[in-house]
DNA sequence: TTGCATACCAGACAAAAGTGTGTCATACGC
DNA sequence: GCGTATGACACACTTTTGTCTGGTATGCAA
């Protein structure tokens, strides 16, 4: 019956499938990919897929309904992006946000995205409608570009330190650095991305 | 029994538990949400369920597992990151990639990623060092912000259309725009999105 | 030959997951 | 009061899905 299949050769073609359906759509179940290869058994599909584990090309979760995964976890995690943020409110902002950005990451951080108003950063490539990822952090080096609360709106600035004292510099020459008061200004967090969308 | 929710609130719980579910791993089953929430019967799950269904807010296919999906598939991909792009060798390139990056796209699109190299384009918010997400297309509107081989390199300039000549203009004074005999240049396609990684 | 590995098939079973009917309690408007 | 909508529960049923035991055929190498 054996139509000779070079070996492994079957093998490749059903990871790819599989690959290609989690990372697009999500894990097929073992007769979903029984029906797309025309296999007349369940346990030729499956034998296919617990080799690939066995290979250590996939990994699953016994049991479980469409358990195959991808072994690295690409890392990518989706942030939700804000469209501003009020006094006190981050966490309220991301309860309530606009929707949600791919996001490369090591997973472990909490990151959010905020659309950028104004132009106090132009200096620096960050353009109004501009989405900057930020992770979130008390603290931050000078030079860094954070988001800060100074009254009751975030603002993106260039941070820098002297001494003790805390400025927040803009990259535009039309607008003039901000120096608060220690209980005037929380920063946010870091920014580590920046993003423009250039259409839609 | 009902320890008075407002009416809705736990709806909205659900939707977000199931819509982080769908974008960070899978669609979670019926009896998932039960267990996250507490609910001591699974048909609690599936009223908040189908109530989102009807609602517009999910889809789901009927009778699969886990067939819960978000509406307008946000679609993410993994496009091919480029350092860069010789005469004729984008095929090649992308062969050759230096990685992949996940990209929200409705698919059915040609992408690439391309890392900017100098600054003829600063004035647009592109940096040396920031990557590009280039749609494959031949032709451009006037204003497009493209990438264009010319001699045999690919730059990035903001494309100018007059009557039939080609026009590619950077965005920084001290650059002079390129005016390309047809044969010397082909537009390689369209940026649709500018990031910048400030970390790594 | 024998043994072994690969590729595939048949049929069954059990767990997981989706679906449907009916009940109960509270809140709200009339 | 009444009717209705909502949120929650209990339980039964069906389909889907994962899992298992066994089998056939081919190629390869000892």
């Amino acid at each position: 019956m054996t139509p000779f299949t070079p070996p492994g050769e079957t093998r490749e073609k059903v990871y790819r499938f599989v690959r290609r359906q989690i990372l697009e759509e999500l894990p097929p179940t073992v007769r979903e990919v029984q029906e797309a290869f025309r296999f007349k058994a369940v346990q030729t599909a499956r034998q296919h897929l617990e080799r690939l584990v066995a290979e250590g090309r996939l990994v699953k979760v016994r049991g479980k309904s469409r358990g195959y995964r991808l072994p690295q976890e690409p890392g990518t995690l989706f942030v939700p992006l804000l469209g501003r943020v009020q006094a006190g409110g981050l966490r309220a902002a991301i309860e309530e946000c606009e929707g949600y950005l791919p996001v490369q990451s090591r997973g472990s951080e909490e990151l959010f995205g905020l659309r950028v108003q104004g132009e106090s950063m132009t200096g620096a490539g960050i353009l109004p409608g501009d989405i900057v990822v930020v992770r979130q952090q008390a603290e931050a080096a000078s030079g860094d570009i954070v988001v800060a609360l100074v009254g009751d709106e975030a603002t993106i600035k260039r941070l820098r330190l002297h001494g003790n004292g805390i400025e927040l510099h803009p990259e535009n020459p039309a607008f003039a650095p901000i120096i608060p008061k220690a209980d005037e200004c929380a920063i946010l967090g870091k920014v580590v991305e920046v993003r423009r969308y250039l259409e839609g």
